[in-house]
DNA sequence: TGTACATCAGTGAACGCGCGTTCACTGATGTAC
DNA sequence: TGTACATCAGTGAACGCGCGTTCACTGATGTAC
């Protein structure tokens, strides 16, 4: 490969990485194509040689950002069966580390709101990053306990809560509530994904 | 009170009526002043003589619509102390009709995103609703069962569940993953709340 | 190896557009006498 | 009751600003001979 090209990738490398730091912090409005230009240290105009348009950009980002935050939700989990694995993923997701530190977090809780509303072009990626997160959350589901719901229904369902209880302890962020909603939701998934 | 008093204060209601079916549906910066104006019959250049800012508008909005929905979540709710009413408020939110129906329901989803990111000025009446919310649905909680979440917990808990399960719902519209998640959120939640 | 030309990643200014907000003005309603 | 003036809700055009996207251009790198 050529030293052009080498530089090209590189380029595109750092496009992506600023774009998914800016969409993260302040959703797809937010993240402006000139502000990733210069977070990766680049002026706006070349952006086109790298992206057919922010939409597309975005796509890529919130695939990336997804399969980083998937990779650090099931990374080392203990292997024993008797563990309650979804209860300690659900622990890794809820915290105020992770609600303070939404550059390198999931990207679900910034981008929710805006494919639901004015921005769902997207409504697609976001349905494969679901399915995705969902398919390794039922992989490390116990069996569904007598009456209550699917392993399937398990992982959706705390998935919504996980994407819910951050995004509102993100929105309630200085108020005492923030840290409460977070600590609810520890409680109200544990307590789903443990009864009997 | 004067027949020109009396105007503007339709007017003034108009306006609010017409923001408060844009915000819900397409969120706070979705929501433009020409098309609430619009929408209320009315040209933009009057605006201001309405609200001191569109923000002022939109935290009027935001308390008018959270009122709203919390009357229609708790009204006739069956008196038998056995009943889980705790889960029929949820069961009364996370519905087909509610997402489909964005324009007369709970404004959380459409705006949690942004006030996480960039509309944090609208934080404070945020945590005004929450906190009502909350309250109403730990009245209606029975005593903490051994071991689980506490009346206030839950409480947060399935707020987080029910406005993280539609904005999911919402953003996966027209995808076989809607309606799975709100099943799912369902199925979750009322574990959480009646599991012993 | 050296030279002339081609390529192309990136620049920076401009494009059209839409936003929130302001303001001079209009005309119907209200008040004073 | 009639008339002259004051008030003020609402109009519509303009303001400054920032957005996503386009494009003529630059200059370093690569290719051909």
């Amino acid at each position: 490969m050529n030293a052009k090209d080498q530089q090209k990738e590189r380029s595109h490398e750092s496009i992506l990485a600023s774009a998914s730091r800016l969409v993260r912090e302040r959703g797809i409005a937010g993240a402006r194509v000139a502000e990733v230009m210069k977070g990766a240290g680049l002026t706006v105009g070349g952006f086109y040689a790298h992206f057919a348009s922010k939409e597309a950009l975005v796509d890529d980002v919130l695939r990336r950002a997804a399969e980083e935050m998937r990779a650090r939700l099931f990374e080392k989990l203990p292997e024993r069966p008797e563990q309650d694995l979804l209860g300690l993923v659900l622990r890794r997701y809820l915290t105020p580390a992770h609600r303070d530190a939404p550059l390198v977090g999931c990207p679900m809780p910034a981008v929710v709101g805006e494919i639901g509303t004015t921005a769902s072009a997207h409504a697609p990626v976001l349905a494969e990053i679901v399915a995705a997160m969902a398919a390794e959350m039922e992989a490390v589901a116990h069996a569904p306990t007598e009456g209550g719901p699917s392993k399937k229904h398990l992982a959706l369902g705390l998935i919504a809560l996980m994407v819910g209880g951050l995004s509102l302890a993100r929105a309630l962020a200085g108020t005492p509530l923030s840290d409460e909603v977070l600590k609810a939701c520890r409680a109200v998934g544990l307590r789903a994904a443990t009864a009997r």
